[in-house]
DNA sequence: TACTTTTCGAGAATAGTTATCAATTACGCA
DNA sequence: TGCGTAATTGATAACTATTCTCGAAAAGTA
């Protein structure tokens, strides 16, 4: 069976197992997102999706990515300039390293960050079901590159 | 002296510090985000500045914003639902907790998850600047109003 | 005080996102 | 297996947040 049918199914169980309605178009934007690393945009997926030969609108890219933020499936990443909001599958813990250059998103595989959650409900009383962490820095080819424009 | 009239000072002086030309637009909007606890959106400061008698267009609380940002003086939050971003001042490092129902913002003054920046600056090779940290949950107004539904 | 450069601001332009609603599709149930 | 209902899709319109433009005004410097 092809790489690309496997994902597909794996993400219909997903959908089952959330109790989602399965659609064409919710299991191939999830199975991207479930596979793909590159942390995509709105303005990706929905190419993305049409570009495997199914159809898809706007619309739809918009409220399923809603749907799965709202069901924890996936994240939403602000990569500040451009403004473009990028989004990603979030089974394991990890947190996010982006280039304020070239907007470049590093993934670290390390759940550290996540032990604050307990001291943020026990310092706000809030019910925590989330938490999200962001570092932002210069990328290693983006530090070459700015160094050599310096030296003239 | 006025709490008011020492607050614009301190702006004042922050603005010569980072040397970034002072007008009284950049003062005031300053000088709130400085004192106010509230993590204004943009229309908040827009509001804020008019409501104090100074002259000010959208289009220069954008630009103002920006010009923060970008000396590392505020930090722009995503506050998901609305779509409205929000700005705080980050002299101090702290988080915030957000609550995903009436979107409150609160403040925990708590640096642990800083630590992870040198984590990140090892395992990427980025040259890191700033990191944040955000934690989602229900506030203590919103698990007892929901609670309060539910028991019908 | 005069000069140069930067900033301000009103409105136009742009772009990302949401709303609308008829046609279509998914899925539980008999 | 097929039917009926409720949910989803999608083309486009509407909306709204943000950026751009450019002449006027103000800031900082000598």
């Amino acid at each position: 069976m092809a790489q690309e049918q496997k994902t597909l199914l794996a993400a219909t169980d997903k959908l089952k197992e959330y109790k989602i309605k399965n659609t064409p178009q919710r299991q191939v934007i999830l199975s991207y997102l479930m596979t793909s690393h590159d942390h995509p945009s709105i303005e990706m997926i929905f190419n993305y999706v049409r570009g495997n030969g199914f159809s898809v609108s706007l619309a739809t890219v918009y409220n399923t990515l809603q749907l799965l933020i709202d069901n924890n499936l996936i994240i939403e990443i602000a990569a500040d300039s451009g403004g473009h909001m990028r989004y990603d599958y979030f089974e394991t813990p990890h947190y996010h390293v982006i280039c304020v250059n070239c907007n470049k998103i590093v993934d670290v595989y390390n759940d550290k960050y996540k032990k604050n959650e307990e001291d943020a409900q026990l310092e706000t009383g809030f019910q925590v079901f989330n938490s999200q962490y962001e570092v932002y820095g210069l990328c290693p080819e983006c530090q070459k590159k700015l160094a050599d424009n310096k030296s003239y």
